[in-house]
Order: C-alpha cells, then sequence, then structure tokens
DNA sequence: ATTTTTTCATACTCAGTGCATATCAATAAC
DNA sequence: GTTATTGATATGCACTGAGTATGAAAAAAT
C-alpha cells in the first residue's frame, strides 16, 4: 500500500469510472485498474462493486475514503509547509529583550515582525543582558535585544548589530520643580543638580552596563550617587519618582511611559548614552531569524 | 517527494548517522544518501547539515519534522482503520425501530452491541414500521425492528429475521380488579370481560399491524371496541390506564413499564400474538450489520 | 433478436526508479 | 603518520508501474 494507490482510490471512488479517473489521473485505465485490485487484494476485501458497467463503492470503501483523503490532504500540505518553513513564514522566533527595550524598539519591532509574518510563532522573554547571552550560548531562542558590553567581551560565537542609541534623561518629581528645589536652565538639568538629588536605580546585577553607566556619570564628576531606593521594574521606579522619593536617570524613550507628577528633563552637556542592540548565534541560519535581521536593517530604529 | 523518501528522512532524523538510518530501514546507506539528497533538492534547502563525521538537523529540517512524522503517523493507521472497518468493529450502524421495541427486544440488543463493538457509531431512530421500511428501500439506515406485514406483503429487497413473538396482555385499572368491575379467573382476564371495557388504543396510522391485531381480537368474537381515548406513546396509554380511563391491549414485553395503579393481566384462551423482527436490504453487506445480524443470531431473545 | 457501444479485466512489453556493491574522500582518533 | 569511521560518488541490475493491444460482458441501439 503506498500513497500512490490511495490516490488512485480516491479518484475511482469519486468519479466511479476508471477510465475518466484513469484520465485524471494522467494514466490509462489497465495500470488503474491493477493498482486497485492489488490495494483490494492487499486489504483482504474490496474496495468496490463492479458490474460490467457500473462502478460503486462498497460499504467498507466508501467508509475508508474519508480517512484515506484526509491522510493524503495532510501528506499534501508537506511540500506547502516546508516551502514556508524555508522562507520564514511559518515556524518559531524566539526572542529575548531587556526590559528597557519595552518603551523602545521591541514595541515597533514587534508589531511590524507580526504584520510581515502572522503566522511564525513569535516567542517573547524579557531577561537580562548577561542571562539572554548564556541562553544563547547555549543554544536556546534565536536573539536577544541587550544592552552590550564592549565589543571586545563579546564572544566570537554572535553577532551583533546596535538597534538604538539613546541618551539617559533625569525623571524627577513634578513638585521639585515647582517649588524650585531643582531649577532647569533652558529646559535642560545641570549636572550639580542630578549630584545632589537622591537616586533611584535598578540593582546593579540586574543590569551592570545600564548601571555603570550611570555610576560612571557620577564619578567622572567626582561624586558618588546618593543612592536612595533600588527598583528591579522601570515602573516602579517612575513611580518612586512619582512619589517624590528621588530623581532617576532613565533611556530617553520611557518619556512613552507617562506618569502624573513626573517629568522627564534633558540633561545639560553630554549625556551619557545607553546602546541597545541584538545579538544572535553568528552561525544560526534559521530563515525566521533572518527575516528579523533583515526587518531590522530595514527599519531604521535610530 | 513520496512517502518513501519522507520515511527516509524521519529515520536519519531521528538516528542523526546515515549508517544506522539506512540499518533500520532495511537498505544500504549510499541510496540512502541519494534519496535524502533528492528530498533536499527538490525542497530547495537543506535538511541536515553535515560535516565529514557529524550530521545534524538544519533549524528547517527540526522545524519540518513533526509535520512529517504526523503525516506519515496517520498514513500508518489506514491499513489498521481498513481492518476495523471491514471487520466491523468500527464504522456506523443506522438501526431504527417501532416504539414498542423500546420495552422489548432493543435495550438488550443495543446494550449487547456496544458491549461488542463499542467504537462503532450506533445511531438508533424511532420509526412506525412503513416508514422504516420506506428509509431503508431509499437507501437510508442499515436496519429496522420493526412489525412486519404478512410475508407476501414484503418486497423482495429485503430480508427478515423474527425477533420475539408475544402475547397481548391486558393493561387494567388495578381499582377495577378491586372494584369487582373486572373479575380475573385463574389470574386470567375473560373476553367478554376485556369487550365490555372501554379502549384505550394506538392510533390505527401510527401502528396499523399493532391496530388491526387489536381491533380483530373484538371483530372474530363478533364485538367491536369502545374506543375511548387513542394515544401515540405506550407510556401516555398507560398513563391513561392508570387514571381509570379504560384498558389497553399491549404486548406482554411491556411489564417491564411498572406503574402503580395498573395491572397487567393475561388474556384467558388464545391470545392474539404480536411480532416483532429485523428487517435489511437483502443486498446490504456492510459488516457492521452482518455484525448484528450475527449477535441477533446468537442472542435467542424469544 | 442482432449489432454496436461501453467499460472493466487480462496479457504482455518496456522504461525508469530505487536498491545493491564497490570505491572514494575527508575527518577524527590513536 | 596511520587507521578507522562515515558520508558521497559511480555503476549495474531487478522490479515496479505504466504503456499498448485485446478480451469479455452487459447495456443500448437498431
Amino acid at each position: 500500500m503506498n500513497a500512490r494507490q490511495l490516490k488512485h482510490f480516491l479518484t475511482v471512488a469519486e468519479t466511479l469510472h476508471f477510465g475518466r479517473a484513469a484520465e485524471l489521473l494522467g494514466m490509462t485505465q489497465p495500470p488503474l485498474s491493477q493498482s486497485i485490485m492489488s490495494l483490494e487484494q492487499e486489504l483482504g476485501a474490496p474496495l468496490f462493486l463492479r458490474s460490467r458497467r457500473h462502478v460503486e463503492l462498497t460499504p467498507f470503501g466508501a467508509q475508508w475514503a474519508p480517512h484515506v483523503a484526509s491522510a493524503l490532504a495532510d501528506l499534501d500540505t508537506l511540500p506547502d509547509i516546508a516551502a514556508r518553513l524555508i522562507e520564514g513564514r511559518a515556524g518559531s522566533l524566539s526572542l529575548s529583550f531587556v526590559s528597557t527595550a519595552d518603551y523602545s524598539v521591541l514595541p515597533v519591532l514587534v508589531h511590524r515582525f507580526r504584520q510581515l509574518y502572522p503566522d511564525v510563532n513569535l516567542s517573547l522573554t524579557e531577561a537580562t543582558s548577561d542571562k539572554q547571552t548564556a541562553a544563547l550560548s547555549d543554544g536556546v531562542g534565536h536573539a536577544g535585544i541587550i544592552i552590550p558590553p564592549n565589543r571586545e567581551r563579546l564572544p566570537r560565537e554572535f553577532s551583533y548589530r546596535r538597534l538604538i542609541r539613546e541618551p539617559l534623561v533625569a525623571a524627577v518629581p513634578e513638585s521639585w520643580i515647582s517649588e524650585k528645589r531643582l531649577n532647569p536652565v533652558d529646559g535642560q538639568l545641570r549636572a550639580e543638580d542630578v549630584i545632589a538629588s537622591p537616586l533611584i536605580v535598578f540593582p546593579r546585577d540586574a543590569a551592570p552596563l545600564f548601571h555603570d553607566l550611570v555610576t560612571e556619570y557620577y564619578a567622572s564628576r567626582g561624586a558618588t550617587a546618593d543612592v536612595v531606593q533600588h527598583a528591579i521594574q522601570m515602573q516602579t521606579i517612575i513611580s518612586l519618582v512619582s512619589a517624590g522619593m528621588g530623581i532617576a536617570l532613565v533611556p530617553q524613550s520611557l518619556r512613552h511611559l507617562a506618569r502624573t507628577g513626573v517629568r522627564y528633563i534633558d540633561l545639560a552637556g553630554a549625556a551619557p548614552e545607553l546602546e541597545t542592540g541584538l545579538i544572535w548565534r553568528r552561525d544560526d541560519n534559521s530563515s525566521t531569524l533572518g527575516n528579523l535581521l533583515e526587518l531590522v536593517e530595514e527599519m531604521e530604529l535610530d
């Protein structure tokens, strides 16, 4: 029993005419008759009742046909599924990201990807940069949106592409401005005001590179931060700012997270810049990943 | 692309070793390599990454494999499904029945059939004898439990087998006995008592043969029935008896329908007998029907 | 009733597919 | 450097599956 014979059976079952079925199958009638007969012999029961001028399905044949049709239909879809997998229009893409990306590149990237590849199963996981690289190194996941370490520190197995490079801005309690505790000049906050204010930051282990960027801002000015509170979620940090506990230095894109009682103010002078980019295993040639990279090239997120 | 190549692909995907896969497939390694290569060429993408000593799936191959496995598994079940259909252990059986059978042969028949053939989709339809024969004649349904007409009247296209032949008994209001309105002798009701009592019957068009059997009981004694009420459901008839509206002549098996206030009493002398049997299309060789007939032969329902 | 037509089965031939054997090539292990 | 392992290549052969020619039986037409 092979797929060819089953196809023969189905065609005869549809036409109830060996001659016409053979024509539909692009073959002549005798081998079709033989094919059916050999199938019947293998099954041990007739599929058709043939009188010399009439062909009809046996009860068995009639009940078996839908099962056969379903199995063959599944088989027929395999080349199509293959084509879609090869082109990356089906399959899966597992993307991890740092929480700050949630307010900048991630939404637009995900939206565009889903738009172009609706049948790809896109799974998103929030994780810190180092956890993402560790997972990728273990072969888990396809790509990660990270805050990158120095170029030399990135292992050879990875490729990297910058997505966005944005200055840090200060998130400050609105009341501190109206009460003149902070005094922006030309809409910019001077370094001495920043240094003098209590600070809310990420814990270092959750985002070391981001944390280092903030502390470096203080160190280069001969100061140390007066850290009043650590918080893991960006939303929590902004809530604490809103409550007047202190200020925070956050990526510019966090302006998308509007909250009453909080103002985002540019830093005066050269603001530290936070880079966010995409890493993936250099040797990973998944088509879904390829499509993501292609999309990233086209999007000009900066 | 054919099922053979797909099987080859799956086996190599499982073993990740062309030599061992070939062994599992009962063939040698070179044609297996060629088979995979031709499949890859047809798909236009590699399924495996071969270094000289290592074989691994490409991302595409890994994602395609489960689809292939599922399709082939479906294909593999076809012979088994066929065998079950041929033996009548799967498929469907459409059985119609007259309502009186509900209290005699039907329950035990259905129970036994379900027990022996749990995977057969048994569909039951209540209908009058003439509607059943009409449906069968139109090719609808497999068999029917009917009250048969005279043998000569049964068309040649049908086969028939008697299932049960049971005397009619009188269903009478219990109060009529305690009040001595009816006087059974040796637990039997005499014809004059029956004739003298108001009668509840089926409407003739719903069950002509049963109706005729009852009226014949009166006619042969030179009497006509004093019909006080018609009712279609057996349960309704017995309810009306219980309410003291009259008596009814019903198949003996209705004793299974116990109801307070109703007594079933044998008729004195030769009671009319109601035959119930199974008909089916003589040329119907459905295996499920065959199994039903076999079961009927074994059961000795009488 | 006879002839014609229709339609599935049988007989036989041929080509291509798919497998086998023999061998090569490259890499890893010793 | 040598050997063993393993996938690729080359070549030959057998069998499957399709073709052509024809038969046989029954329905349709005359």
